[in-house]
DNA sequence: CTTCTGACA
DNA sequence: TGTCAGTA
């Protein structure tokens, strides 16, 4: 898919990413030190990103807005890949409740619910009963 | 001039 | 996290 080759092009230096994001450099080479973004590297070990790199510096972005700890994102990213919609929404649900910061075990705990009730059914099946959830 | 790593507060 | 140092 040459869609994903694009997106995966190691393209710019850490000063346009911290415009793109409103990251400062330091937190973007704190973030890949801790794996959560693994960008390229090139002439002088400058790092290079891909659009894939900032779109997911903005949902690290977004996550650190909203209160969740470095352990709590990896474990976001980590079901991101198992199952996108359920992990955005596991953390979308936990906010009504307080704007309390997540626990890196009641991030767990929440996720370990969500893998379960997604056990119940199809990918597709489950994802809709998440979302009556949501509609009353 | 820009970025990198390491280090200190 | 900010920032400074000494490089590449």
């Amino acid at each position: 898919m040459q869609l994903n080759d694009r997106k995966s092009m190691p393209l710019f230096p850490i000063s346009i990413v911290t415009e793109l994001t409103e990251l400062t450099a330091r937190q973007i080479r704190y973030y890949e030190e801790k794996g959560l973004v693994m960008p390229k590297r090139s002439d002088g070990n400058r790092r290079l990103f891909s659009f894939y790199d900032v779109d997911r510096l903005l949902e690290i972005k977004e996550l650190i807005d909203q209160g969740v700890n470095l352990a709590g994102i990896k474990q976001v990213l980590r079901m991101k890949l198992e199952d996108p919609q359920v992990a955005q929404k596991s953390v979308e649900e936990k906010q009504p409740s307080e704007k309390r910061d997540l626990t890196e075990k009641e991030l767990h705990n929440l996720l370990r619910k969500e893998l379960i009730e997604a056990g119940y059914g199809s990918k597709s099946s489950m994802i809709q009963g998440d979302l009556s959830r949501f509609y009353h």
